[in-house]
DNA sequence: GCATGGCACTCGCCGACCCGGAGTGCTAAT
DNA sequence: ATTAGCACTCCGGGTCGGCGAGTGCCATGC
């Protein structure tokens, strides 16, 4: 018995399997693909497959079907990863340069990515803690209220209001705007608090109370895993015809919905920014996406992704096809960010 | 034969049918309400209301369904509004009073609305064009890139990058940003076009250009149409089980997924800030909203709505609910923006 | 003239039944 | 180790009948 033939043969459901959605017996398997032997042989591969807990048959008599283990293994053994096409690609990189903005980008980067799966897209937008800061502005609103807003290298606007106690005196906006800005400009928040200190120490004692509340404000904005926003598209891709997961529809949507779960979802994966992850089924842990996949990728930043993107659909998808489109996308989307 | 009688047949079939969703006939009918007169008679008034085209027969010998039609009069003839509870307000009330800012006084909205109607919840952001202009902040990024931040009093916030071809004279910036700001402030963009012209001719001729691109990129931002921004929650609850509706959810989530179409949903409805607008099934003129309804009304603002805000179900919804929950949230919406 | 009771009629739904086909596992032979 | 043959299982689809809900109509009563 040849183990290779087995993966072969696993190969082989897997393939037939996400083409057809439908149970793969042995005599198609050997008309549609070369294997070189017949069903028998194949019944016996099938038979210690399914011992091995790769593939399953949801009735004694019907063909089998890939678990998630098996998809697991088909993944890994993964060799050939299609490229896109040539004009594939000029759509891409023409239709993300287009975008105006940074929320235009990633608006852009999730219908598009959406497309090409024909599954759910989910982008992150870049991280706070890990851009640079480019610019900090403060304009007084009213007496007692400071409207501060945040702009990053990478084009994201924050902004947040401050409600003082006291009134604003009018010399110190222009000053800390511009002590602000020597202190942060170009730094990542990584390397931000000491400077911000020591700049606070400038001012005049009775000035102090303002500069270190929007210095606060500055830091908590930054710092707020909460405030990492993901963004969604695709979600009537999961209610293709034809499937019996539009029964399953409901736990994913409400599951999509919550940013806390995409934003779980997101990060949970591994933190090397050169590979695409691949979570399968039941590893996630999120119940409702227990018949789900899902493909990201890291983009941005050399080394440290800056955040991720990644497209979700049902564990029967075209694995090797929505792998090439993630990196694909990723690949251009951060070509642009650092242009 | 008493036409009032009628319409408490319609009534009637309406009530039980969305609570069911189930054709109703006529002794259920005198079970459940107290109508005081036999089936047959029902019967009666029952072929009545489908010559005239108010109800519908699925098949030959089932109960009756409500037409679009039906609904329309059954809307239209909606007295009883029935109040939310008091516990219910305070917790809206408080939960809209929670928000930070306005993507969260947004996005708490739409929640909360999903979350009220048990369906799919559709705002619209303050619209910028009717919205008085707070402040504009220009930020030299780079020699040859100026950022403008347009800032509006209900807290939303605008930001384009403007590509300069020679490089920016330092002395303009702040001069600029005071005269914009003069000229600008607190006023409603249709009252702009005058000041900004104004303005720009305070300059000596060879800062002009630079003057006029700025004036430009605000008068276009402010008038772009297009950058009216829509949020949606609660797609999950479209898939809710036990309803052929499943099988229209397709359609329904796709025209969700279209800004354009969102748009036209609540831009289409009248414009009156004072009332709710319903529109039933085949009303809407999305193909695939045929067979939904929306209720939408408008917030903010006095008299002219700042923007709407919207719910999104099947054509059997409630629509007494639907209607008072819309209001409740649109006024306290309105409140938080006005104080 | 409207309401009502009675009655025949129409269908849709559901369970029973049956059959064909696809697919398997096993065994014996190569 | 592979393969042909074969008996067995079981799903899916199609047919059939009976049941029940509901209707429309007619004759009757107030």
């Amino acid at each position: 018995m040849s183990d290779d033939r087995r993966l072969d043969v696993l190969r082989a459901i897997v393939e037939d399997y996400v083409q057809t959605q439908e149970p793969v017996g042995s005599r198609v398997l050997v008309e549609r693909h070369a294997l070189g032997v017949s069903p028998a042989t194949i019944r016996n591969d099938m038979a210690a497959l399914e011992e091995a807990g790769f593939i399953a048959q949801p009735h004694t008599s019907a063909g089998r079907v890939p678990t998630d283990k098996g998809y697991r293994m088909f993944v890994d053994r993964l060799s050939t990863i299609k490229p896109l096409s040539s004009p594939e690609r000029r759509a891409i990189q023409q239709f993300l340069a287009d975008a105006v903005d940074l929320d235009d980008v990633v608006d852009r980067s999730v219908r598009l990515l959406s497309q090409l799966t024909q599954q759910v897209a989910v982008v992150q937008y870049p991280s706070l803690r890990r851009s640079a800061l480019r610019h900090l502005e403060l304009v007084p609103v009213g007496d007692t209220r400071l409207l501060v807003v945040i702009i990053t290298d990478t084009g994201r606007v924050e902004q947040r209001t401050l409600e003082l106690d006291a009134p604003i005196a009018e010399h110190v906006v222009p000053e800390l705007r511009a002590r602000l800005n020597a202190a942060v400009a170009g730094r990542r928040l990584v390397d931000l608090p000491e400077p911000l200190e020591q700049m606070a120490l400038a001012f005049v004692a009775e000035d102090r109370p303002l500069v270190h509340r929007v210095v606060r404000v500055v830091e908590d904005t930054l710092a707020e895993a909460t405030e990492e926003r993901v963004v969604m598209a695709g979600a009537s891709h999961l209610a293709r015809s034809g499937t019996d997961f539009s029964q399953t529809i409901r736990p994913v949507l409400e599951a999509l919905e919550e940013q806390v779960v995409l934003l779980r979802l997101l990060t949970e994966m591994a933190e090397d920014t050169a590979g695409v992850t691949v979570r399968i089924g039941h590893e996630n842990q999120h119940a409702g996406l227990a018949e789900t996949s899902f493909v990201a990728t890291g983009y941005g930043g050399d080394g440290e992704a800056l955040a991720r993107i990644g497209s979700l659909g049902p564990t029967r998808m075209d694995y090797a096809g929505t792998i090439a489109s993630v990196r694909a996308v990723a690949r251009y989307l951060s070509r642009i960010l650092a242009g």
